[in-house]
RNA sequence: GCUCCUCUAGCUCAAUGGACAGAGCAGCAGCCUUCUAAGCUGUUGGUUGUGGGUUCGAGUCCCACGAGGGGCGCCA
């Protein structure tokens, strides 16, 4: 936010270097780390480091680069004197520090946020198209907790991207055929022929499945049923093929409600059925051009050695089977395909992302690098984005198969009823109506919170008491110092607020103020870190930061009976800490609500 | 055998190669006549798995080892 001060004192440092027989110093710019302060600071050892070689090098003396960097320092803060709009610079332990004028930068970005509203942090467009692919849900199963770490996670860094200046499609790849849609198919037609799901489909779909592993659990006899339909499907018998298109609609409409529940949608819908015969030929390809090897005429699979192709020597991509020997399509031989599929609709992709578990990460190397090895630009723009799974306490893994699942609609049905509670009990002033609609948003809200505030490399442990806790670092947190902001603003009739973004008068700002604004002024850098390195925990960071700092303001900084000077900037200040917590919150599909 | 990931406070997790490793939860002690206590304050808690190395500087990078987890020619 303050690039133009850092440029205008890196020119200024350039120019002492030069003047002093330094060589030319390459800075990288932090916030002053001390609470309370605020300003932008810049160490010197990398600087200090360099000459001390040089004098090495000229003079054979050993220099201590520590104290170097504190002589330079302090030499540098006399030569730049205090920089326009700054309060003062101290050199100190190597560093460089440049206090700001703290009412004045305040002004800046409170008038910055208050300017921009829901845009403020966006980045300018970068006229660069990205398809993130996430989600990926079996249809003919059920959806619970495990599944949900892809959706989400993929919908808040599709929204990341696009508020970072990307043009976005999000892209869903159900997988609604395999073996598992066949089982699930017999199952039915043997057993629950004419019925249709009424409520809650998704759980009902899962329910069929679950007993058709069941039954042939327990009568292993009855698989020959299920090959023999299948066959059937191969064979696209018209009567199969209707069956799979109505009972597949059932899945995608419950997901649906699912996504709508969760706030997530999707620009572009792939499917795993269709990805089939383009893959094949994909193969086809690959074994004319002597990439792959056809081993179906003696009854093997159709294979690429890609560390041999590649001539490595140590194991890496190994052996990837793209085809099986019965001529039926493996995933790989799909993701082929639809990775060229992708660059086929949009030509422009800059970026092609797969959010997909970790376990499936050299899967996705092969399929890239094969691609890459027959001849496709486009192989070096994919890019898998892993995530860990999500456990059950004790390491225990979902699966539906196990039964050890938490399927989607307990968790949020449990979560919100759990926040209607708490709502009850904490504002019953509230209508029926305004509680059950804080209940979503809390209850959705702390379902999405801890799948996305930590490192998408580790396990994620589903406990409900963890899950349903509402205090501390969670998102009813942050929602609540949107709540309290609100409250604020509404008793000092926000209207007018907005309208005269200019105060009259000065005065000292308050630590805790000071905080604040400094917190609130790194939400456009984050962002851009954030889709840089696809990584919502940024932002996550950076919204519990604002709302602890809120808090702490709050606490300590009477707005509504301050004296009218102080009172008019705090309002403003309280509006731009509204505006930044809600575009934080919007950015990770969580609400902020008005009143809690 | 090859390979990827994880290891930080009792627990769950943060921390651009930089200044003093920070939060939450749990525990203990306080704060509601106040802009909503889903909040705030104080306090307890650390050889960052172990050993080397690189660097002016390492929780962060490199190597080895340990522990746990994942993946590896016809599962998805």
């Amino acid at each position: 936010m303050f690039e133009s001060e850092q440029q205008a004192i890196e020119t200024q440092l350039r120019a002492f270097c030069a003047q002093n027989n330094l060589p030319t110093p390459e800075l990288s710019w932090t916030p002053i780390p001390f609470a309370g302060k605020w300003g932008i600071a810049t160490s010197l050892f990398q600087l200090a480091a360099n000459d001390a070689r040089a004098i090495q090098a000229r003079t054979g003396r050993g220099v201590n680069v520590p104290q170097h960097a504190q002589a330079i320092a302090a030499q540098a803060a006399a030569f730049l004197g205090t920089p326009p709009g700054f309060a003062s610079v101290e050199a100190v332990k190597g560093y460089l520090n440049f206090y700001f004028a703290p009412f004045e930068f305040a002004h800046r970005v409170i008038d910055q946020v208050l300017q921009d509203g829901k845009r403020y942090g966006a980045g300018d467009p970068k006229g660069q198209r990205v398809m993130v692919e996430f989600s990926q849900p079996n249809t003919h199963k059920a959806f619970h907790v495990g599944h949900l770490r892809s959706a989400i996670l993929g919908d808040v860094l599709s929204r990341i991207l696009e508020f970072a200046g990307y043009n976005v499609v999000r892209a869903n790849y159900p997988g609604d055929m395999g073996l598992h849609v066949i089982k699930w198919l017999w199952n039915y037609a043997a057993y629950h022929r004419g019925e249709r799901p009424a409520t809650d489909v998704t759980q009902w779909m899962g329910g069929v499945y679950a007993e058709a592993s069941r039954r042939l659990e327990e009568n292993p006899e009855l698989e020959a049923e299920v090959r023999a339909l299948y066959a059937r499907w191969d064979r696209r018998e018209p009567e199969i093929v209707a069956l799979w298109e109505e009972t597949r609609q059932w899945s995608l409409d419950g997901f649906h409600e699912m996504y709508a529940l969760l706030d997530i949608r999707f620009d572009r819908y792939y499917f795993n059925s269709q990805a089939e015969q383009p893959g094949k030929q994909v193969v086809e390809q690959l074994i004319q051009s002597g990439i792959a090897e056809d081993g179906r005429p003696n009854g093997e699979a159709v294979i690429v050695k890609i560390d041999e192709k590649l001539g490595l020597t140590k194991e890496k991509y190994r052996v990837a089977v793209i085809l099986r020997s019965d001529n039926t399509a493996l995933y790989s031989t799909e993701d082929l395909a639809l990775a060229i599929q992708k660059f086929d609709d949009y030509p422009d992709l800059a970026k092609s992302i797969y959010v997909v578990d970790v376990r499936q990460s050299l899967h996705f190397q092969q399929v890239f690098k094969i691609l890459e090895i027959a001849g496709y630009a486009l192989a070096t723009k994919c890019q898998h984005v892993p995530y860990e799974v999500v456990n059950l306490p004790g390491n225990v893994i979902m699966s539906s198969r196990e039964g050890t699942v938490v399927l989607l609609e307990d968790l949020i049905r449990e979560a919100t009823t759990r926040a209607l509670e708490v709502v009850r009990q904490k504002n019953p002033s509230l209508s029926e109506e305004q509680m059950q609609a804080v209940a979503r948003a809390v209850g959705i809200g702390a379902i999405k919170y801890p799948m996305l505030s930590r490192e998408s490399g580790k396990v994620v442990t589903f406990d409900w008491q963890t899950a349903l806790d509402f205090n501390g670092q969670a998102a009813p947190y942050i929602q609540y110092a949107h709540v309290r902001c609100n409250s604020i603003l509404r008793k000092a009739k926000a209207e007018t607020v907005d309208a005269s973004p200019t105060p009259a008068g000065e005065y000292a700002l308050d630590a805790k103020e000071i905080q604040l604004i400094d917190l609130i002024s790194r939400f456009p850098a984050e962002v851009q870190r954030a889709a840089a390195e696809y990584k919502p925990l940024q932002i996550t960071n950076l919204a519990y930061e604002l709302a602890r700092a809120f808090n702490d303001f709050y606490d300590t900084c009477p707005v509504l009976k301050a004296e009218p000077i102080v009172r008019a900037n705090r309002l403003l200040l309280v509006a731009a800490a509204r505006q930044a917590i809600a575009n934080g919150l919007n950015l990770l599909g969580i609400q902020s609500p008005e009143v809690m």
